[in-house]
DNA sequence: CGGGTTTGACCCGCGC
DNA sequence: GCGCGGGTCAAACCCG
């Protein structure tokens, strides 16, 4: 597919470079004997050039190739790598941790094995697990062929979209899931907690299924769209917050344990926090599996990350370790935020979509909650968020993600599925229009330096990003079938093999994400230049509905 | 008529 | 024990 796009670029191009030079020779007139020599010779020139032209293509495809290859294999030695920190991690964390967080540490660690983090090859499985992995072999031999949740199943044909998809592996996720549903429901109503708990496994479990991610973005519907069917069971004023707090449930199974909360922020109503909670246990429509892998893999990073980090971790603002997972950025980098914030009874992670000023925050930084004032469990946020003061365009935030053209950057960028531009539906990226393409480029080899070498923050990140496009793409999309063909489209290397099984009633806010950057918020200057690696829906142009039917059921 | 939403009631945990 | 607040239930209602 890649060598067959390649060339019909090249094709495309020859062709009309000969339509045009062929008839320049034919525009002269009188001599035509003379005429036709040239035209011959004119045509020998062109067959010559042309196979040049196919020569040079051929080897850029070679190059891009190897590219794609060389980053698979780092991709899987920085995966194994990671794992053995990991292993080594969990098996030196009980005798290091502090008595008073011992054993929500262990816990905490449970969950990170729960949620992404363990290894195929996780020999410290204790009995439970290992009956969960059979049970995943299972599951995955039953399921086979189906998509399986997250982001797991995506059905790529290509290295590049396999290796970004594929940090939560399928081996992880399936995993995770199996090992969750083995144990119950994750964030299991209070009744069901209460029949549930007959031991302290079960107990343990409950609270390991409770960590949270919170997704902060600015939104003008009511909830955002991440592609996942939701039926709303509830709502509430909560406390010290005006705006009602609405219920909801995952509907794509009956017996999705899966919830989400969505809220506006009392601070400023444009932004809508939606905290997810639990795991689907069912596979995913291929739209919901962005934010359902963005769940999982910040949850995990939040278990992990909590578990493995001490107070004071995060005072370095360059760069921190998670698990041995670098988090540094170039310090033109300085958008994102890690901080811990919050009281939450569980676990939460926030990953901060939103436009916030922190001029000088690193996204390095990272703290647990364990050394904050009383939080039960920690917290930790994500902030994407761009200083408004930030002299450096910002490729994140503001929850408004437009896709910028890369047009020269294929060869590195294509390969992280980043950086092309959709064909149609998309506004114009507005660094571009502002004239700040290089320096967006220049971010997004950074960013993808970044991200590829660090295939957790990838994965979050990618995961992230791609749930807002595939909330910014879900708006009113009856023909969500239609969406494979899309990702044909627009994502040359994402070749999707299932379908979005799901109609996208697009009631999410997406236009909240794409017209964010020409609202009052300020943030006009963020734009993302990031493809999402996963097939999103996108409507067709002629199918957007309006904003204000914007219910809430399937986003 | 089926499926989703609304909304008041109810349950439960927690703090006093 | 009581009140408060968060979370859930379920009957009534709405809508296509």
């Amino acid at each position: 597919m890649y060598r067959s796009g390649r060339r019909e670029e090249g094709d495309k191009g020859i062709g009309v470079d000969k339509s045009q030079k062929i008839e320049r020779p034919a525009s002269f007139e009188g001599a035509a004997m003379e005429s036709i020599a040239h035209e011959e010779a004119g045509k020998e020139d062109e067959l010559d050039s042309a196979k040049a032209e196919m020569g040079e293509v051929r080897e850029e495809n070679e190059r891009l190739k190897t590219m794609l290859e060389k980053i698979g294999k780092d991709y899987k030695s920085l995966q194994l790598q990671v794992f053995d920190i990991l292993q080594q991690e969990s098996s030196k964390r009980p005798v290091d941790s502090a008595p008073a967080i011992d054993e929500e540490s262990k816990e905490l660690e449970l969950v990170s094995l729960c949620l992404g983090r363990s290894s195929p090859t996780d020999g410290k499985r204790d009995g439970k697990s290992s009956i969960a992995s059979k049970a995943k072999e299972d599951d995955d031999e039953l399921n086979a062929g189906l998509t399986l949740g997250l982001d797991s199943k995506f059905q790529v044909s290509k290295l590049d979209v396999t290796e970004f998809a594929s940090n939560s592996s399928p081996t992880e996720n399936s995993i995770e899931e199996v090992k969750e549903e083995e144990a119950g429901e994750t964030w299991p109503p209070s009744k069901v907690l209460k029949t549930m708990r007959t031991g302290d496994e079960v107990s343990q479990q409950s609270h390991v299924k409770r960590a949270r991610v919170s997704v902060r973005a600015r939104c003008d519907t009511l909830t955002m769209n991440d592609g996942c069917q939701w039926r709303k069971y509830g709502q509430k004023i909560a406390k010290g917050n005006p705006c009602p707090r609405a219920y909801y449930r995952c509907t794509v199974a009956p017996s999705c344990p899966v919830r989400k909360q969505v809220q506006r922020c009392a601070e400023d109503m444009s932004i809508l926090i939606t905290t997810y909670e639990g795991t689907h246990n069912h596979p995913l429509p291929m739209s919901a599996t962005a934010m359902a892998s963005t769940t999982s893999a910040a949850a995990s990073m939040l278990i992990s990350g909590s578990s493995a980090s001490q107070p004071g971790l995060g005072s370095s603002p360059a760069a921190t370790e998670l698990h041995g997972l670098n988090f540094s950025l170039p310090d033109n980098m300085r958008t994102r935020q890690l901080y811990a914030a919050n009281s939450s009874p569980f676990p939460t992670i926030t990953l901060d979509l939103t436009t916030t000023a922190s001029s000088s925050s690193h996204f390095s930084r990272f703290s647990s909650s364990f050394n904050s004032s009383t939080p039960r469990f920690p917290s930790t946020s994500l902030s994407f968020s761009s200083s408004e003061s930030n002299s450096v365009p910002t490729v994140w935030g503001n929850g408004c993600l437009n896709y910028g053209i890369l047009p020269h950057n294929k060869a590195q960028i294509g390969s992280l599925n980043l950086g092309r531009q959709p064909p149609e539906h998309f506004h114009q990226p507005y660094m571009e229009k502002n004239g700040q393409a290089p320096i967006q480029q220049s971010l997004t080899e950074t960013l993808t330096k970044v991200i590829t070498s660090d295939p957790s923050f990838r994965t979050v990140i990618a995961a992230a990003l791609s749930s807002m496009v595939s909330s910014s793409t879900g708006q009113p999309n009856p023909g969500a079938g239609e969406s494979l063909g899309q990702n044909l489209k627009w994502g040359e290397t994402t070749q999707a093999i299932s379908t979005n099984p799901l109609s996208q009633n697009g009631k999410g806010c997406a236009p909240g994400y794409l017209n964010a950057s020409s609202s009052s918020n300020s943030q006009t200057g963020n734009s993302i230049l990031l493809q999402p690696p996963f097939p999103v829906s996108i409507p067709r142009s002629g199918t957007s509905g309006s904003a204000a039917e914007n219910r809430d059921q399937n986003n």
